[in-house]
DNA sequence: ATTAGCACTACCATCTAATGAGTGCTAAAA
DNA sequence: TTTTAGCACTCATTAGATGGTAGTGCTAAT
């Protein structure tokens, strides 16, 4: 077969179609792949061998790229939209050109500039924040972007509160490690005074200051089947108002931002999956647990077109990294755009904004 | 002019067009208007003579139906796009239409059931509850909806709590009468002990519960002129605290959903006006100020088409209403929509489910 | 005052033919 | 053996042309 000749030495020695994960596309192959690429991420447009033929640096006649891509068609790089169209890269195609992409290309200091976070000077909470990092980043890449909001569950406490608003209300305030203040009002049977609430306030502080909120929960769980400490008041209470207070009724929340700008992106209005894009961004949960993952891995996590099983999001691309202050890793944020998005200029912008955002919060972090 | 005819007898007493604002079109007029609006809400399609002719409950030739919609297009209730096309009508006949639905149409039983706001059982702060009632209601809409949180500077104070967090912070907890509860941090030269914080809190409390942000504020600005404050060391302290805290820091904010509804909205996609419509969410100040307008009055507030002066907005109709508790208006909750919306339906809707909402947000306010 | 009739207009869907960008294949050139 | 030129072919897109349709305005008859 022709498709041979593109591999370099090690697929071409074995020459078995099974080895394609770790294929060395032949230079000049490599050449016209990346061209094609660059050039349909700038056009939207399919790119057919005489275009291409001007655009690429080298001297190469439209007839010897049509026989190279043929070959890269083959191999699954290429398709086209009808037999007499030009070609348009795959997702194999740009997922080999993002691993291609070594030295991770730095932003140029004008958009450096732009990615600043003015919140913090605004005494702003940790929230606004996120939402003023997740706005710049779909403002400078003009498509739509995730945060995620620091998990309740493997933030430590720094500070709880509690604090009597009425005979049945109880406000709680936990104050984390990361900056974090959480907020919420639980409902008691029998009154309890400031001080009592002081007290069983200062209990807890003394006893989880430093654990995580998932400890936290277990210690009060073992405390609670333990029967010695039933006889003892304070305890007893503070257990019971304890358990209400660090119940995480908090699904862990994402901010979206841009999902307009994806809207005239030409490339979703050719395709008219609007609508299902509208159902991915309203049914959180699934793009929740895309910036999850990428929450426990190192680095930039990029997922192109159905590398994520999410069926409304097929022909997205997401780039999601994590943010984290000193001690942790905190949340995630990252882009949801077209799979034929300008991936080198995306990824350093996420980033980058995503270290902005680590610095300024660790400066508000009390680790 | 043929026009006067359809006039009701005032206007046709003094024959002017001055007087159109106090304006009566006749009865068959009135039908015929009426009909071509509905008509069009429904079908976003210009209405010609012969359908008309049809859809309408009384026997009247196209042709009469044509003169009189050739008089009402006169008067500037209608207008053609081409020659040869239906008519389509104006801001003014939507205006006319929205100003003689009388009878505030009720909802169906069906919506109703939909209409309830499930948050408050999860023990949800008030900005959960309104982030829930915006999204029902973009839902059951299907254009974009808009809340504003209570106002902080009308808000009055439940409760005032202050906790060091570290030697240069102190977090600062506001619980307002509406059952909001705001935090954010202070940075203070000097530490101060916890004890310290507490006397001055509960001088702050005794001092101000119960009084408005901005009461508050103008209390705290006579202490600090009045010298012979100076000189009393808590009370000193309290109010430079105090003035700290009770800077209002977030300029009220919004919330968005259902941006996305417009773009597939059939009106919205034919005029290429969606550039404009993104530019309009982007930047909220305008929004948020017909929010703020529409707090300050009574029931529902109906913009059609140019009638707001945001050129962004241009094209839309907004319905806007507040929310309260018992004692105050805290915010309001609306709609932007096509002009060519389903008024009946869609003012019904905003006024129910601010009803819902009052009736959520006073269940959690202490007054 | 209302309506029927008629001439006229402009959009719209459909068809056709021409255009052009693109391919694959083959044979010649390097 | 690799590259290139040439040629036949494909198919989307575009521009005209056409008939149909939904609409109008006007006039004359009811």
């Amino acid at each position: 077969m022709h498709g041979d000749f593109l591999l370099g030495k090690k697929a071409a020695v074995t020459g078995k179609r099974g080895l394609l994960e770790d294929m060395v596309l032949n230079e000049r192959a490599q050449l016209v792949l990346n061209s094609i690429i660059e050039n349909y991420i700038q056009s939207s447009e399919p790119i057919g061998s005489r275009t291409l033929s001007k655009s690429i640096g080298v001297t190469l006649s439209p007839a010897t790229i049509r026989n190279i891509m043929s070959d890269l068609a083959e191999l699954g790089f290429l398709i086209q939209t009808h037999t007499s169209a030009g070609r348009v890269p795959t997702d194999k195609a740009y997922r080999f050109y993002v691993n291609s992409l070594s030295t991770p290309s730095s932003v140029p200091e004008q958009i450096k500039q732009k990615i600043t976070l003015v919140s913090t000077e605004q005494g702003m909470q940790v929230e606004g924040i996120l939402a003023e990092a997740v706005h710049l980043l779909a403002d400078l890449t003009k498509f739509a972007c995730v945060v995620s909001t620091p998990k309740a569950s493997v933030s430590r406490l720094q500070r709880i509160e509690l604090i009597k608003i009425s005979e049945d209300r109880i406000l709680v305030i936990l104050v984390t490690k990361a900056g974090v203040v959480r907020d919420k009002i639980i409902f008691v049977k029998d009154s309890h005074s400031q001080d009592f609430l002081n007290s069983v306030a200062s209990f807890l502080n003394e006893k989880f200051k430093n654990h995580s909120m998932q400890e936290i929960r277990e210690k009060i769980h073992q405390y609670l089947v333990d029967d010695r400490n039933r006889y003892h008041d304070l305890l007893a209470q503070a257990v019971r108002l304890g358990k209400k207070a660090f119940e995480l009724n908090n699904p862990g929340e994402m901010l979206i931002d841009g999902q307009m700008n994806l809207l005239l992106d030409s490339h979703f209005h050719k395709q008219s999956s609007v609508r299902s894009l509208i159902d991915a961004f309203n049914q959180k949960s699934e793009i929740m647990k895309i910036l999850d993952d990428s929450m426990r891995q190192k680095g930039v996590h990029i997922f192109i077109g159905n590398e994520n099983d999410f069926e409304h999001l097929q022909g997205c691309s997401l780039i999601m990294t994590s943010y984290r202050n000193n001690q942790n890793v905190l949340g995630s944020i990252g882009v949801v755009g077209p799979t034929s998005m300008d991936y080198k200029r995306i990824i350093s912008m996420v980033e980058y904004t995503a270290k902005i955002l680590s610095e300024t919060i660790t400066e508000r972090s009390y680790d």
